[in-house]
This record gives structure tokens, sequence and C-alpha cells, in this order.
RNA sequence: GGAGCCGUGGUGCAGUUGGUUAGCACACCGGACUGUCACUCCGGAGGUCGCGGGUUCGAGUCCCGUCGGCUCCGCCA
């Protein structure tokens, strides 16, 4: 059964059409032949949005291929728009000037696949709202490669479907322009950072999409080996070692364009599979990574007309949890963590001198302007996010002209609120926020109500590009859960070599020669410096809490080549997606993904993952002990 | 794993306190129309209200469960 309810004569008109010999072009109700049969009108001279009006002067004869946008019959006149991907032209069929391609005009339907012959004039009435409105294609031949009996979202972008039915129905989708443009500009990007990597002597290299599972990191996927029964490859999270190994053989320079996965549950900027601009270098400092970065980014943002200020800035990574509560600030505006130094101590507030006599903190933000705004329900939201993000409450002052209010007015009074909400940096119709706690607390909390309240206020400037490298991020970070420390940035991180010593005896404090690139408060790229030196890597492995003979195990053949005159080498990966995203103003990377999956790593299209023939899981040497829900069992909900 | 929002003709939405035949727009089909441009006008077809269960004389509406989509937390070296 069709999805929807067909009218009888169209689908009889379908089947004519294909009962035809020569089905790419008309049938006619007089059983004639069609006036092409559409080989002809295959090659097209000029895209649609690109009919000029030196055409219309000229009165070119052109050939448009591409699908009908609209049709307006008139009776008489019948008018199309004719769409493909460089935009869509008005074709206009006037009986009188040719009724062979009038009487063919006449069996258009939207979404009908067609080829058209015809003379490019100036208009009668031009329509200065379309980019092509100014001219039309008066048609004199029409072949209808193929009819659209089943359009089930308008291609139209005023118009739009649940991204649900947008993905289920995504080749579709794809055709509205407002849909493409992000993968042209995707396109063009691609093309822009591989000149900057070729221009300065960089290979692409191909590296293995099956490969072995690696510990540390994120969950794998796996694929199970049909030669070595209860074995498995895994997927790439990315071709980290794989770089590493070409620049032990001398490389030099790399670079990949590379598919990367990781099994961990989505979100709007995160996709099991997604792309990398990977790089490596041997004889790689810093500077240099930098220097080749800047002019990749800056030539990436010439393709959105925007010239980029080099060199960018530069933040260590203390700094920016202290100023901003986060590795990754968003530097388009202030709202920066203030200390409320002297003004908050011997208070007797307990709130405040608790936290102090534990040895924490109390820190601030301001927010601008919101006295007015902020009304109890609004202070109630931002108490509870900063719950949310671990803090045992939220102080609030508002100043208000010649009015102070804040919970704490009866334990500190109207003069201290005021000298501490002054000495954040607040003024009459700011609120300034207070968190007391530890260090780590005070900055996650403010750093996450900072980004909230900025975009409650409408503080964020749009049109802002703050690009800004964060270093000296450290080595190792303490998991509670594993009881262990475990890299930052991955295992084969290089420590500062300066604070190689306190690797034994204080690893937590031991910083690393890796950087990221943060755009607008998204990490775009991230990187480091390896270590080439095996003792050194048998040195963080062991603070790591991998032992010798796993890390001969699972990394025999890194350590081998670190052992067979590896030279120092560093390099990054670029997050390509998100770049892209950000880039083309997306919200989300599925928009500069062509056939992205959905929350649940699904793809709505394909509908996979799907169950496999027990055939095929035998060969794997497989059996599934959990089978989920069958896809039948799953019938009725779409 | 957790929280929130959402699911009604092909598509986007409305649907009151639970009450008659589930309504609107666009798309679709037929007809009319020689300058439209989101053409217009006339007519028509199209729905087990995601799925399952419950409460009720009666459920699109209330309750429970479940599936799916999106956002966020956990997770993502």
């Amino acid at each position: 059964m069709p999805r929807r309810g067909l009218a009888v004569p169209r689908s009889v008109c379908y089947k004519r059409g294909l009962d035809s010999p020569a089905c790419l072009g008309f049938s006619r109700a007089s059983g004639g032949c069609m006036s092409s049969n559409g080989l002809e009108l295959l090659d097209r001279t000029v895209g649609c949005g690109e009919v000029s009006e030196a055409d219309a002067e000229a009165g070119r004869e052109v050939v448009l291929t591409g699908w009908v946008h609209r049709r307006r019959d008139l009776g008489q006149l019948i008018f199309i728009e004719v769409r493909d991907r460089t935009g869509s032209v008005q074709v206009v069929f006037d009986p009188s000037e040719n009724a062979e391609a009038h009487k063919d005009a006449e069996q258009l339907r939207a979404e009908y696949v067609v080829g058209i012959r015809g003379v490019v004039r100036p208009r009668e009435q031009p329509n200065p709202e379309h980019p092509t409105g100014m001219v039309e294609v008066r048609g004199h031949q029409v072949a209808l490669h193929n009819r659209a009996t089943h359009v089930p979202i308008q291609v139209d972008d005023e118009t739009e479907a649940s991204e649900e039915i947008r993905l289920k129905y995504r080749y579709v989708d794809l055709r509205r322009p407002k849909v493409q443009q992000p993968l042209f500009l995707r396109h063009r990007l691609g093309r822009a950072a591989r000149g900057v990597l070729d221009g300065q002597g960089f290979v692409e290299v191909e590296t293995p999409m099956l490969t072995r599972s690696t510990p540390e990191g994120a969950r794998d996927y796996l694929v199970p080996s049909r030669v070595h029964p209860g074995k498995f490859y895994a997927l790439p999270q990315s071709p980290q070692l794989f770089k590493q190994l070409l620049m032990v053989s001398g490389f030099e320079k790399y670079f990949q364009f590379v598919r990367c996965f990781r099994d961990e549950d989505l979100r709007a900027d995160r996709q099991p599979e997604f792309t990398q601009i990977d790089i490596e270098m041997s004889f790689a400092t810093p500077e240099k990574i930098y220097g080749l970065l800047e002019e990749m980014v800056a030539t990436m943002f010439a393709e959105i007309g925007v010239k980029i200020e080099r060199p960018f800035r530069r933040m260590p990574y203390d700094e920016a949890m202290r100023r901003f509560g986060i590795d990754r600030p968003d530097l388009r505006f202030g709202m920066e963590i203030q200390d409320p130094g002297d003004s908050v101590e011997g208070t007797g507030f307990r709130v405040f001198d608790g936290a102090i006599d534990a040895g924490g903190m109390v820190r601030g933000i301001v927010a601008p302007g919101a006295a007015s705004s902020s009304s109890r329900k609004v202070l109630d939201g931002w108490q509870e996010q900063a719950k949310r993000a671990g803090a045992g409450g939220l102080v609030w002052i508002k100043l208000e002209e010649g009015k102070i209010s804040s919970p704490a007015l009866k334990a500190l009074g109207e003069e201290r609120c005021k000298a501490i909400a002054e000495a954040l940096g607040a003024t009459t119709g700011d609120v300034a926020l207070l968190v007391a706690d530890s260090r780590e607390i005070c900055e996650r909390v403010l750093g996450t109500l900072r980004l909230s309240i900025a975009s409650e206020l409408d503080l964020i400037p749009a049109d802002r590009w703050e690009l800004c490298w964060v270093e000296d991020f450290p080595l190792l970070e303490w998991d509670e859960d594993a009881g262990r420390f475990v890299a930052k940035h991955h295992p084969f991180t290089a420590p500062r070599w300066d604070e190689l010593d306190k690797l034994a005896e204080d690893p937590g404090s031991v910083r690393a020669q890796a950087y990221d690139l943060v755009l607008n408060g998204t990490e775009i790229a991230g990187g480091s410096i390896r270590i080439h030196r095996k003792d050194v890597q048998d040195r963080v492995f062991r603070a790591l809490g991998i032992d010798e003979e796993e890390a001969e195990d699972k990394f025999g053949f890194l350590l081998g080549a670190l052992a067979a005159g590896a030279p120092p080498h560093g390099g990054i990966a670029v997050g390509f997606d998100r770049t892209c995203a950000l880039l083309s103003g997306c919200e989300s990377i599925r928009d500069v993904i062509a056939f992205p999956k959905t929350t649940s790593a699904s793809c709505l299209m394909t509908e996979s993952p799907s169950a496999v023939d027990e055939a095929q899981l035998k060969e794997l040497h497989l059996k599934v002990l959990d089978p989920g829900p069958s896809d039948k069992d799953k019938e009725g909900d779409r």
C-alpha cells in the first residue's frame, strides 16, 4: 500500500509513462511519441540560479536540468520554476509561442525531473525579490526525465518538517537549498584547509579503519573477526598512534581528513562517527603547530568572508578556569568571575565564613542590567542551576536605585552587601551572584551560570569570532570512580620536560604540553607534543597505573617504535564537523553531515543498526544474549 | 543511566472541564483561468489522534507502561 492515498488518475498516468517504450519522455494521450526522448536535454548549459541578465539581453538559448520547484498554471500561460543546486529560475510556456512545449508543460508537477530548452528573455514583470527575477526562460522543449509520485515533505525553505521526518526522508530534505548550503560550505572549508596543508608540505596518508581496541578513552565500536574466532577489531577513536608511527617512519608532515568513531551518548555537537582534520609533524613545537593552525583557520574563515586577526590570543588553563570557570572560555563577552577580596572576610555570615574556613573561597559574577528583569522566579531559576552544577546555594545581591535586596541582607547588612557587590564590579541596575565553596565548585558553578545568564540576557554578540589557544593543561586528572589518575588529553601526551621529575611523587601537578583551540566557547581543535622517548612513555604509563606487562601487551608496537629512533613530534586534530557548524551558523553538527544519526545513534533513513541473519552471526562466531525489542515489536511506533 | 519538552490526514499545527460527525493551513487530485511569482477561484479525496494497558456510560484529552525525536546532566583519553 502506498504511504498516502494516491489519486487514481495520477498513478494511471504514471504507469502509462513507464509503459511507453521511451519512458524518459512524454507519452501523449493520442498515443503519439513525445517531442523528445529526453536524452538530448541531459546537457545543461547553465545552472538555474546562474541565468543572467546578460543571457537575456543576448537572447541566449539555454538548456536547464533540474526539478520542478513550483508550478503556476494560468490555463494558457504556465510558469514553472526549475531548481537545481545553483538556485532556481522561472520558465514560461506560452501556447502561442510553442504549443507542443506548452502541452508537455501541462503535465509537470512539483519535484518532477526535467530538462528544458528555451531562450532567455527579460521579464515583462520582473520580480526583484528573486535572485533570477529579472529574467525568464521561454520554454521551447521539455523532456520529462522522471515523475515524483511520493514526495513526503515539501521542498521549501519556508516550511520545516520535524527533524524526525527530515532525517527519515533525508534524500528529499537535502534538496532544500537551506539544507544544501552548509554542505557546500563544508566542501569549501575542507578544500581551503587542504590547500594550506598541501602548501606547507603536508602529505595526506590514510590509516586503518579496522584496528585494535586500546584502553583509555571512549567506548569502542567493535567489528567481529570471521577469520579469528572471538577476536575483534575496533574502529579508530582517532588515528593517534598511526600518525605517531608515521613520524617514526620519517614522513615529517602528515595530515588526514579522517572519520573517527566513539560509542558514547550523543549531543547536538557529537555524532558516533565524525570527521577530524588530523595533523602531525616531526620536530614540532607548539609554536609551529600554532602557526600552521592559525593560517589554516584564517584561510577557512576567508571562505565566509571574515578576516581573522593573528596571532590568536593565548591563555593558560589555570587562567581560563580562574576567570571563566571552564577550559574553553567564550571570550565574546565579559561577565568574568571576580574575587570579592576582603569584602567577604570576617562578615560573620556562615555561608561565607564556612567556605573560607574550609579552605575554600567566595567568588562571584555580575549579571549586568539584570536587576529590573530578574524576578523572584528568575533568581530561583539561577539558584536551581547553581545547585545542579554542585553549589550548596547561590547568594544574590540586587542593586536597584536606592534599594538593595538580597537573601543575605539580614546577615550582612545593607552596607556590606553593597560593598561586596561593588567589589565584584556591580553598579546600580546589576545583580551580583556569589558562590562560596571549594575552588573547583566556585569555578564550575559560576562558569555555568555565566554562560546561561549571558545567553538569557542576550549578551553574546552573534557576529563576533573569538579564537583562543588554551595551553598548559594538567597532564593527568584524578578519576574518582577508577581510583587512579587518567590522562586528560591522551596517554601519549608529553609532560612539560621541566616537570618530568614531579611525575612520580605529585602526578596531579604535572602540566602537559597540550593545547586546545577554542572558538566562541567551543573546542574546535586539540593537540599536544607527544612523548618520543620510551623511558618517558614508561613513566607516564606507570603514573596511569598501566604496568609493564599491560603496556607491552597493548602498546608494544608503540614502545617498539619509540625505541627505533623516534623523532620529537607533535600535532593536533581539528573537529571538522564542529568547525563547519560554527562557520555556517548551524546549531547542530547534524546540519553539516549529509546523513547524520539521531541521539540514539540510529539512522532513520536506512534504519540502521539492524538485526542480522543467524547465519551471519554464526559465521562471525557470535551469539546474541539479550535481544532488544525486535524491529517487528517497534512497528507501531512511527 | 537520569531529567525536561514533544508525538493528531502526506507536512506543519489547533483541539476548551473527558461528551455529537476530530478542525485549520500547506501539499495532493479534478475543474476554471494569458503575466504569475507562496498565482487565484470552485470542487474532492485523505485520520485506527505513536503503540499497549487502565479509569469511565464515554478518552485525542486523565493515569500507568512502552517506542521514537530533540535538548541537557552523567559519559565523550
